[in-house]
DNA sequence: GTGAAAGCGCTAACAA
DNA sequence: TTGTTAGCGCTTTCAC
């Protein structure tokens, strides 16, 4: 909004010799405009470079058109993903985006959270960091009646919507299906479990456990920040078990490709010897050799539900009282997890 | 911004008995006001829950804090990497983001330039979409001084800075590093040559060859939108051609890996028969079985370079005037081009 | 050190 | 169908 010569909708009313009001009102084809009047200020506008000043307009009508956005972190495919779904949806419908990343901590998360509150977005988006450890800093915004969507690592909050998918579910089935394939000491690779990404992900895993009549071994568990890096140290830790584990469920695929790499420099047949499966169907999972067995995570749809619903909610107020919307996930079966055949 | 209930400067003046204009000036410390006044403001406005709006300042100001991002598409990795890097330097830097995508579409790219015109972004960070075939709708924004940084796929445009690398040498080098190994047929999978990046890596492919005296064949040559699908597809091709190729220099590490894991699939030996060196070193490379040879593109740096360069130009006016940064990159040779060694 | 008042560019009651 | 007027919430000259 540099100072050169803005041309106003004064400036035009002033050429056309009309009432700015009049102009604003033709320029968003109000009704009640003569159609030789609106046409008169459209090609005017045109002539003198009138430029809609989204911004003012915005100020007056107090609300923005713009939706916040704050993630633990942009560069992963996941996420990239999940945000070109969501500047589909609000492009379409007008809105811009304002992003922001948490870097994976607590505190920049408030900041940012702060930072969107004081430019006023309409509504926000987000998915919580890794070490958020309540939801004290959403309350401001919550007080103001800006609608929040949370998708999926979400946690409760009230008056707002949470898009996830099954994760407790998936868990189950990831953890079964390395059962059927024989495993009996199964490791488990997970990620913070103060987010329910996590923490029902290693539910879904005991259960299976547990209805396999499969004893739970906390040493067969590990914590980590799921990254390739500590994939790669996670993997020789593995090795260093004993009795070694015959499989593993990783939360995500950028780890669990980082142990078969790892794995198979060592040595390690997989999926013979050990069994691995990830989680999210990035693309790499195809790549690695033997191709990586995972639950698919339709990160791009979860981004368009998300901004849709939020939209939604901005568009009709309190209309649909949807808290929690359960997106489809499936169990893809690769060659790293399919025992006694290659 | 809701309608609910804004606590205003005027507010907390009407509470303490003080004028608007000195709440302001305390709120931002401005040396002039007393230090008590300045305390007593400070706490009352947090008693009273006042949040500073940066959207109103903003109108007064003419100015948005806000830098308009455009690039063709959001969820590759390397975009994904760059945008994370330039979230980082504007967060620091009090500036917001709006971002948005070309969908590699010419037309989607000009309405989202006008879009965050209209939504009067203080400037602009944009990589070119495919098809864009001239700068005509940069206009509007630089006829206002709006400045404008284009990274990775850029074009000469009066008064904008480009952040690149030197396309035309990483693509020599990944040529002749393949004429080293032998290759006496190389292939070359670019991308629209109306983009520099693929122009430039074209021109360096053609003169490797030159100076190694290894005549050019068109038919070696394939364009392509190179995505991973089309590098499926263009692997098949290839193995069509007589004589076959010996070696494949591709634009970007997604269809590179694509091609050497359909290769593989239909029997081709990776390096031996055909050597493969790729672009952008996406972790990626580093998991296809050869790992890929490939130039390293430091996306962070450039997501970096690039907004620092834009805020420089947005605080100190016209200062610096250069206009084109070359970063560095290098060729990382890894299996899939090691002819001879596995 | 503080206050009064104007205005950023737009829109929406209300009036005509 | 059009015009008048009063702000949205903030900042900033200019005056005291």
């Amino acid at each position: 909004m540099k100072s050169n010569k803005e041309v106003t909708i004064y400036d035009l009313a002033k050429a056309l010799n009309i009432s700015p009001s009049t102009v604003s009102r033709g320029l968003k084809n109000h009704p009640h405009i003569k159609k030789e009047t609106k046409k008169k200020i459209l090609t005017t506008a045109r002539e003198m470079g009138y430029q809609h000043n989204q911004f003012a307009s915005n100020l007056r009508q107090k609300h923005t058109n713009t939706i916040g956005v704050v993630v633990p972190k942009l560069n992963s495919y996941f996420m990239a993903t999940v945000i070109a779904g969501i500047e589909k949806i609000t492009s379409q419908n007008g809105y811009g985006l304002i992003i922001s990343q948490s870097q994976e901590s607590w505190k920049k998360e408030i900041s940012c959270i702060s930072t969107l509150f004081n430019s006023r977005v309409d509504g926000l988006l987000v998915s919580l960091s890794f070490d958020t450890k309540n939801m004290d800093h959403f309350n401001i915004i919550l007080n103001k009646d800006i609608p929040i969507v949370f998708f999926d690592r979400v946690a409760d909050c009230y008056g707002c919507m949470n898009i996830i998918i099954d994760n407790y579910k998936a868990g189950y089935e990831a953890t079964s299906h390395l059962i059927e394939q024989g495993c009996k000491r199964i490791a488990h690779l997970g990620g913070n479990l103060l987010r329910n990404v996590y923490s029902e992900r290693f539910r879904g895993y005991r259960q299976a456990l547990d209805d396999n009549k499969i004893e739970f071994d906390q040493k067969l568990v590990v914590i980590s920040d799921m990254s390739a890096q500590s994939g790669k140290e996670i993997a020789k830790k593995i090795l260093k078990i004993v009795p070694r584990p015959d499989g593993i469920f990783a939360s995500n695929d950028a780890s669990a490709v980082a142990i078969i790499v790892e794995l198979e420099k060592a040595g390690v047949k997989i999926p013979d010897e050990i069994a691995v499966v990830g989680f999210n169907n990035e693309p790499i999972s195809q790549v690695v050799q033997p191709n990586l067995s995972t639950v698919n995570y339709p990160a791009m749809e979860i981004g368009e539900i998300a901004a849709t619903s939020l939209i939604n909610k901005l568009k009709n107020s309190q209309s649909d009282n949807l808290s929690t919307i359960v997106l489809k996930h499936n169990l893809i079966i690769r060659n790293s997890s399919m025992k006694g055949k290659k």
